[in-house]
DNA sequence: AACAATCGTTGACTTTTTCAATGATCCGTA
DNA sequence: TACGGATCATTGAAAAAGTCAACGATTGTT
C-alpha cells in the first residue's frame, strides 16, 4: 500500500464527489487500516494475511487451501507461501483432506492457538482505535453492512 | 488482488469469527470490488486509480500531485506515473501551482471531462450491481459510515 | 544570505501479483 | 473397470505494484 502518515490529514479533496465513491472509500480505509494492522501484528511475527490464515486454522472449520484462497481472495500459490511460513514456525499443520486426498486441510497447533489469542487481542485493540470516530452501534452497523454486501 | 470468479461462492468459512473482522471484510469487499470496477473502466482505458485522478482533476478543486498522493494513499512517484499516462492521452494537464511554483496542479481537458462522464456512468452502474444486496438506504448508510470512519 | 524543508521526478530495489505447467487425485461416463 | 476431463496443491517465471533514497527547483524561516 501507499505511504500513510499517522498524522491527521486535512481532507480538502474529500469535498469532491469522489469522496462518496464506495470503491475509493473502501480502498482508502483498507489502505490505512492494513498499515496499522500489520504494525500491530508485527509483534507476533504476523501480518494481516497470515493472521487471517491462522484465524481460520484455529476456527475448527478445517479449511482447505482452496477454500482459504477463495475466502481471502488470494491466488492459490499465495496460500502456499502463507501456509509454508506458518507451518515452518509450528503454528499450523497440513493434514490430508478427508473426502478429497488432493486437498490439504489447515489446522492449528497448540502453539498456533496460543499466538493467535495474543495477536487477536492486539489486533482488536488496534481496530478499536482505528474506528474510534464511530460509536459502538455504528461500528456494529458497519460490520453488518459489509457482511451483507458480501454475502447478502 | 487475488483471483475472483464472478460466480457466487458458498461462504462456508464466513461462519468463523473472522467473518466479522473489519479488516478482512474491507479487504475482501475491496478486492472483489476493484476487480469489477477495473473491468468496467477498461472500456475507457482507465483503471480505478487513474479514474480517481481524473475525477479529482475534473472536480474543479485543482489538486496538486502531493494532495492526490495523500488523498489516494499513494506514493508520490505513483502519482507521477498516473498523471503521465493521463497527460499523454490528453485527458489532463499539469499546470504550475499558484502560490507554490514547486507544486503542479492537475486539471482536466475537455476530452478528459468527456471520457470521465462516460466512465463515471459505467462505474456507477457497476457499483450498483455490486451492492445490489443492499437497499438504497443501506447503501447510503455504508457510504456515510466509511466517510465517518475516515474523517470523523 | 544561509539553511532546512517540501514538491515533483527519477531510478533502483523489493515485494506482490499473475499465470502457466505439473503430478496426484477425483468424478462422470462409456 | 478404464478413460478423460476437471480440480487440488505446488513450483517457478514473468509482470506489476510498492518502497525508498536521491536530485534540482523552490519555499519559508532564521
Amino acid at each position: 500500500m501507499g505511504p500513510q502518515s499517522t498524522e491527521v490529514e486535512t481532507p480538502r479533496l474529500a469535498a469532491a464527489k469522489i469522496g462518496s465513491d464506495v470503491g475509493l472509500l473502501l480502498a482508502k480505509l483498507h489502505a490505512t487500516g492494513s498499515l496499522l494492522n500489520n504494525k500491530a501484528l508485527a509483534d507476533y511475527g504476523l501480518r494481516e494475511r497470515s493472521f487471517s490464515v491462522l484465524t481460520l486454522a484455529c476456527s475448527g472449520l478445517e479449511p482447505t487451501q482452496r477454500e482459504l484462497a477463495d475466502f481471502l481472495s488470494l491466488d492459490p500459490s499465495q496460500v502456499v507461501s502463507l501456509v509454508d511460513d506458518l507451518e515452518h514456525r509450528g503454528l499450523v499443520k497440513r493434514a490430508q483432506g478427508k473426502q478429497d486426498r488432493r486437498a490439504k486441510i489447515i489446522v492449528s497447533t497448540a502453539e498456533g492457538r496460543r499466538i493467535h489469542n495474543k495477536a487477536r487481542a492486539g489486533l482488536e485493540e488496534c481496530e478499536r482505535t482505528q474506528l474510534a470516530t464511530l460509536t459502538e452501534d455504528e461500528n456494529a452497523q458497519l460490520r453488518a453492512l459489509l457482511k451483507k454486501a458480501l454475502w447478502g
